[in-house]
DNA sequence: GTGAAAGCGCTAACAG
DNA sequence: CTGTTAGCGCTTTCAC
């Protein structure tokens, strides 16, 4: 051991790789987007992550056309896990996970009739609030803004919306479609706004959606929100919190989901015969001063 | 071939690392806030790289003290290449990297009196133009608000800062010191005003310090921007852009950065003797309506 | 041209 | 308890 030290001796992760047949790496997939809404959440798998001595190895994936390719690389790197913050997978892709016998766990996004590991923010729960909220609050009339339909999560927080609001007899409820971004925010309400009256209450599928709209709604069209108009998002983005704006949101719990996405990623590595598990979380409902209530 | 095709055969990229003594993996350094500034820089670096068939092993890096234990294991994982956006490094740091012949790129860093390659922002020009344009629009008393000291960007915009401004005749301006978040830039805005009359302008060291500082200007002390008070700031964050908003700063131009930081260490990693390479790429100023000019 | 073999640096099993 | 050895899956060399 004093020679080891003396000369530096440093072993080779490689090696050890090769005879263990343990990379000691999960590969996380993320969007340029998906950091986007959350910034530190990577750190936060990371941390997570690096506490239990496994390593990152990091894709991204923006077409999701490019999901076979990136599937490949992970076959051929021997990664121990895989945790999904982006892209849309289908049962075969999980299919393929199970060949290969690597666990995936991915991040708010589910896969219809096929077990699978998944931490989710409780959409059903948040999106009831935030409608509950509204009708409470006397709206009568509503907008939704949604993100786009090849996202999982535009779908699942879009139909629930429409869902709580059919609940409270709202069918009906006119939808635009976007990318979560804040000019598609502002761009649909100034699009909305040139043949229709403002609506009493805009739902939007995030927080940047929500802000766009919002200053299209104060900037643009002269409407005063909350008084004229309510807005609520979804996340609890940084920014929701600026006192410009003090979205009325449903925050997601970054750090637990993070905690819970490493914890449930381990135990698979650990037990491979674990059976599946959804985990879901509540968000916390923010009240802020952008919905009246 | 056919063989191979039919039963799946998928190389094993760990015992081709071991052989080739090459991993095609390059770590990238991180800090929580590093993402906050640039969600998309990660995908670009990600993505540049994935051009080069080289995989990314992410380092998160929070308290520097631990800088010590995330270069072991850069030695350990037997990276090609390293691409730091965080930390602040020293010449000792540097030299072992050099000892292990793996070549480095720092990203909006330097390493005084010590040859490194880096790919900067302009800070100096940066500054001088934004310094420019508020004595143009007849500024007189100033106030900086700074990173914190142990960030070397924020140490390299402040005595920037205070420079351009000494040039024009304008010494001893007070500077307050804040940790770049939007809640700093709106607490230290605040704090001076307690004892305090306003300045003309504020110069802040990033976009989420000026915005906070104009957040508590508007809503917090009543003040007019940019009619009573300039806030200029710096990188050209998206929400610089909102119509809340429209910031006077200075754009990196983050596309540029991330090739240029993915060409010099491909470079190096091809030939390793090639000499550090500084290179410094013009940020964009942009003429928002948060400062007079 | 095809085929065999050495060896990358480690771990785990086994012998002394 | 210390020391030796097989072998992880690949690439490269060298013999045929």
């Amino acid at each position: 051991m004093k020679a080891a030290k003396k000369l530096g001796y440093k072993p080779n992760a490689i090696a050890r790789m090769l005879i263990t047949q343990r990379s000691g790496m999960v590969a996380v997939i993320i969007s340029s987007t998906s950091t986007l809404v959350y910034p530190e959440l990577l750190s936060r798998i990371t941390e997570q992550l690096s506490e239990h001595n496994v390593k990152v190895l990091l894709f991204t994936l923006d077409e999701s056309e490019q999901l076979d390719e990136l599937l490949e690389q992970i076959w051929v790197y021997q990664v121990d896990g895989v945790i999904a913050l982006a892209a849309h997978f289908d049962y075969r892709d999980i299919a393929q996970f199970e060949e290969h016998q690597i666990p995936v766990v991915l991040y708010n996004r589910q896969v219809t009739n096929y077990p699978v590991n998944t931490v989710c923010v409780d959409h059903d729960q948040g999106l009831k609030q935030l409608v509950d909220l509204l009708i409470g609050g006397g709206h009568k009339s509503f907008l939704v803004l949604s993100g786009p339909t090849r996202s999982d999560v535009a779908n699942e927080r879009r139909s629930l919306a429409l869902a709580h609001l059919a609940r409270h007899g709202f069918e009906d409820v006119p939808v635009l479609y976007g990318d979560f971004s804040y000019q598609s925010g502002k761009d649909l309400f100034a699009e909305w706004m040139r043949d229709h009256d403002a609506p009493d209450a805009v739902i939007c599928s995030n927080d940047s959606m929500a802000i766009g709209c919002i200053d299209e709604a104060r900037g643009g069209q002269g409407i005063k929100v909350p008084e004229q108009l309510s807005v609520v998002g979804f996340d609890g983005i940084h920014a929701a919190f600026w006192s410009g704006y003090e979205l009325t949101t449903i925050r997601q719990p970054v750090n637990q989901m993070a905690k819970a996405a490493v914890g449930i990623l381990m135990e698979r590595i650990e037990h491979p015969d674990a059976p599946p598990e959804k985990r879901v979380l509540s968000g916390t409902l923010i009240t802020g001063s952008s919905a009246r209530s």
